[in-house]
This record gives structure tokens, C-alpha cells and sequence, in this order.
RNA sequence: GCUCCCAUCGUCUAGUGGCCUAGGACACCACCCUCUCAAGGUGGCGGCACGGGUUCGAAUCCCGUUGGGAGUGCCA
């Protein structure tokens, strides 16, 4: 028995849709557990769609994925388009067979008929014509009577009749094929074992096995995985929903969780967490266990598995997977930036980040000249009545005391007994004064690693713009 | 309109006739921890769309209703 052969084809539309990278995986989870071959196929067949850069960016997209196109177990690109010459003649030979055939009216037309009988889409009026090809005909199927049914891994055993079925176009009248032939016969062409594939295509899928059937191959196993909607329980566009998944990259979710994210959307892994690698899924996947209904894609939940799998980093990835966004747009100069620094800080805000976009906020401080000004923030802390006191007795005790965040917390601690408070008070002038900010890292280690001569400078500075 | 698909907490799901007083996760709320904010811990809120069958027994099987969705191109 040959081993499967999946295939992912998108059409290439200039960027990568999360429902096309949930596609994807699916596709790949099962190739690896099969020992299958993903092929990848652009279908690029209405020539307006088509750029190489766009084939790049699919190929990159699905890279970050863990898709390696130069895997063994990976085949392609190819393009549809290419394959034109096998599809007329495909056509040819299925006019030449009488399950074909040439029909001379226009798209409008055919409307205008319809409305006339009161009936919809096209009726047959060409099927016993005898045409022959001649400018703007069209090749049109012959849909033979009785009943197409598909079996869906996934929804089961799904029936047609055929005479809800319209003699569809094959040909169009200008010669070039129409998606529906061009990917049948390029799927029997590539010997495609598994189409997998959103269930938007279902009502494709028996004119594709019908052509299957007509093209003299038994058709592949198919499975309609159901489609990812947005709050309105509509079908994700991109027009209304943020779908690129290179946004959702840039903007700092880990690959490791948007590929685990995806995987639940339709589908959940054994056992009482979801958060699992991929290992896990390669294992447990199966379509016979994809649910059959739509589900929303919950930006909400995708940020809460990339907490979960920026905490799960080491020490050293989280530093290395956070170098991106320490680099571009950052609200410091460039020439500020210490990355010994930030190793020492990185440890301490891991656990505050949800995206990594989040991290120049929390620890531009660090490499400003002076700390942002935010002033919310000042007011709100600095108008207490012991804000000043609290950065005197701050200033008088940093200037002598040990340097090691356990010393520098003594030295309010002091000020903080002496006057009968709470350090969650007397912090905040502190923090702010220091950082800018209300929130951020841990003070006193914040305070140590900034070093002993700046956060003075800084505590000073706060102090003298309080009178 | 027609064809097809679907229906478990707000959301993502577990559940394949008795283990279900329906489990987990996200979100939300409360408490604990705590130098802020997080993280973590504990607890809480909350669901089988409805109506009929079948069965000793239905979230699970069947039928209907209602409600969603997809498709309906000389797009892919």
C-alpha cells in the first residue's frame, strides 16, 4: 500500500489566513503521523492572483509553522497554473467521451433563462445540441442522473442527487480551465490520496468526484473540517476579522502557541489541559475525532495560550525569541540598549507578558536617558502626603546601604514602619519616580539592576519637581 | 429561494446508551500569596435549543420544530 498523500493548495491572496494555517496543520499533524507527503499546490489559476512574492510569503508562513518545505516530507510548490495544457486536454477527452460539452450561451444569458422558467442556473439547453468549441463556447459537464455520495471522514456519508446538480462549467470561453476541473485533475495528476480541506467545500466535492469518476480514478478519501468563524458566527473574512497570520507574528504570538491554539479550534487533545506539544498532537490527532461544528476564533484565548507558552520558555529562548522586538520600533536610541541588561530583567518580566510586543513598555526604563513621563502616574503618586519623604528618606538610604535588591527594599521598609504604612503605598512614588510607570518588574530589583548612581539620579530628580 | 452542513457552560471543547449530580480550558467573580502588575493556588458563576419517539435507562439513537452556518460564478 502507498503511503498518503495530503495536499494544502491555496490560493495565493497576499497573505496567509489563520483558517488557511489551521488548514495546514491538519494536513501536516497527519502527514507526520502517516508517514505521508504533504504536497503543496498554489492554485493560481485566475491569473489576477498571482505573484511570486505571495508564494513566498505562503512558504515562509507555513515555515514558521514548523512546515519545512525542505522536509523530506514535503513536495512542491507547484503551480496550477503550469498545468493548464493537462487540463484542456483533460477537458478534451471528456468531450471526445460525450461527458462534455460545448455550450454557446452567455453567463447572462443563462440568468435570463433561468429567471424566464423560473428555475436556477443553468438548465441543459445546450446538452443535445451537437456544438462544436468556437468563440466564447463553453465546455459544460454532463451530469449523469442518479445520486453522488460522498464519504467525509469527518461528517460521514453525505448524498446528492444529481439533479441539484447543474451541468457546470469546465472550460470557459476564452480556453482557460475553471478551478473545479484544474484541481481534479491536478489531485489525480499528483496522486493525491487525502483531500482535507474547510467545509466550505463541501458542495463542491461531488462535482469533483463526479469528475473523478468521469476522469476513470476512484476518488480520494475526503474530509470537510468545519469552518473558523468571528464573534458573529461568520465566517472569518478579511475584510471585517484581523486573519493574517503574519500580523498575529509581528505582533509577538509564539508560533508554538498559535499551532497549539489552532489545534484545539475543532478538535481537543486527551486528557485535562490543552496545552500540549506538538509531539502530543502528531500522536493524538484524527479526523474520525473533528467536530463538526464551526468555532470562533477567540483572539481572547490565543493570547492565553501565549502566555502560557512564553512561561513555559527557558530563560534563554525567552531572551532569544524577544531580540525581534528589542531591535525596530523601540521607544529607546538604539545605541541605550544593553542586552546584558535585559538578561538580567528578562527573568522578571516572563511572567508579565501575554504578547512579546509588550515588552519595550515594560522595559524601556531601562534604556531611556530618563524615565517616560506618564503624567497620570505623577499625580496619582505623587501628591500623597508622604511621597516626598518617602524619596528623602530613599535618596539618604540608597547612597550608603548594600547593593542588592534585598537591601534596597530594607531601606523603605524603614521609612515605611516608621510611619505606620504599607509598602503597596509608599512603593508608588518610588516606582514611579524610578520607572515612570505605576506597574512594571519588581521595584527593588529593577532599582539594583539599573544601578546605584541613575536610580539616585532619578529619586533627585523626582524629589526636586515635587516643590 | 434551492442544495448541503451543524446544534453540550458566554467561548473552545470532553462525552460514542448506564461510570454524568455532565468533566476540563479561556473569560468573568471572590479569596489566598504579594513591593505594583502579573504569574501561581483555592473556590464560585455557568450548559446538553425545543417537542416527540425508541429503550428498563438517553447529552449520547430516530423523527420533527426552531435556530445558526456554508454553497449557490465563464472566483478559488
Amino acid at each position: 500500500m502507498d503511503s498518503p498523500r495530503y495536499r494544502f493548495a491555496p490560493s495565493p491572496t497576499g497573505f496567509f489566513h489563520v483558517g488557511g494555517a489551521r488548514t495546514a496543520l491538519y494536513n501536516w499533524a497527519l502527514v507526520q503521523r502517516t508517514g505521508g507527503t504533504f504536497v503543496l499546490r498554489i492554485e493560481d489559476t485566475d491569473e489576477s492572483r498571482n505573484s511570486p512574492e505571495w508564494t513566498q510569503g505562503i512558504i515562509d508562513a507555513l515555515a514558521w509553522l514548523g512546515i519545512d518545505s525542505s522536509s523530506p516530507r514535503f513536495e512542491g510548490p507547484y503551480f496550477q497554473s503550469a498545468n493548464a495544457g493537462l487540463h484542456r486536454d483533460a477537458a478534451m477527452g471528456l468531450f471526445e467521451e460525450g461527458k462534455a460539452y460545448w455550450c454557446d450561451l452567455t453567463a447572462e444569458q443563462v440568468q435570463a433563462r433561468a429567471k424566464e422558467t423560473g428555475g436556477q442556473g443553468y438548465d441543459g439547453h445546450s446538452r443535445d445540441r451537437g456544438l462544436g468549441p468556437g468563440p466564447g463556447h463553453v465546455l459544460r459537464f454532463r451530469v449523469p442522473e442518479g445520486m453522488t455520495v460522498v464519504d467525509d471522514l469527518v461528517r460521514g456519508r453525505v448524498e446528492f442527487q444529481n439533479d441539484t446538480i447543474e451541468d457546470f462549467v469546465l472550460l470557459r470561453g476564452n480556453g482557460s480551465p475553471m478551478f473545479l476541473l484544474a484541481n481534479v485533475v491536478d489531485d489525480i495528476e499528483m496522486r493525491i490520496t487525502h483531500v482535507v480541506r474547510a467545509e466550505e467545500h463541501l458542495p463542491n466535492t461531488p462535482k469533483q468526484q463526479l469528475l473523478w469518476d468521469a476522469l476513470g480514478h476512484a476518488a480520494p478519501v475526503w474530509a470537510h473540517v468545519p469552518v473558523l468563524v468571528n464573534e458573529q458566527r461568520k465566517k472569518l473574512s478579511k475584510r471585517r476579522d484581523k486573519v493574517a497570520l503574519e500580523q498575529y507574528r509581528a505582533e509577538g504570538i509564539l508560533a508554538d502557541a498559535m499551532i497549539n491554539y489552532l489545534m484545539t479550534l475543532g478538535w481537543a487533545p486527551a486528557g485535562d489541559t490543552e496545552i500540549v506539544p506538538w509531539e502530543r498532537i502528531v500522536g493524538d490527532f484524527r479526523l474520525e475525532d473533528v467536530n463538526h461544528s464551526p468555532a470562533f476564533f477567540d483572539v481572547k484565548k490565543l493570547a492565553a495560550f501565549n502566555g502560557d507558552h512564553v512561561r513555559m520558555m527557558s530563560p534563554e529562548a525567552f531572551i532569544e525569541a524577544s531580540q525581534p522586538f528589542l531591535q525596530g520600533d523601540v521607544p529607546w536610541a538604539h545605541e541605550r540598549f544593553d542586552a546584558g541588561t535585559f538578561a538580567r530583567v528578562a527573568p522578571l518580566i516572563q511572567t508579565r507578558i501575554g504578547a512579546l510586543s509588550e515588552i519595550p513598555a515594560m522595559v524601556d526604563f531601562f534604556f531611556l536617558a530618563d524615565p517616560p513621563s506618564d503624567p497620570d502616574a505623577w499625580t496619582k503618586t505623587m501628591s500623597s502626603d508622604f511621597a516626598a519623604d518617602a524619596l528623602d528618606a530613599m535618596s539618604a538610604g540608597l547612597a550608603a546601604c548594600p547593593w542588592d535588591a534585598e537591601s534596597v527594599k530594607a531601606v523603605l521598609e524603614a521609612f515605611t514602619d516608621a510611619r505606620g504604612l504599607k509598602l503597596g503605598k509608599t512603593q508608588a512614588p518610588v516606582r514611579v519616580a524610578v520607572t515612570g510607570r505605576t506597574v512594571g518588574p519588581p521595584l527593588f530589583e529593577s532599582i539594583q539592576i539599573l544601578g546605584r548612581d541613575e536610580s539616585m539620579r532619578r529619586i533627585t530628580a523626582a524629589r526636586a519637581r515635587i516643590d
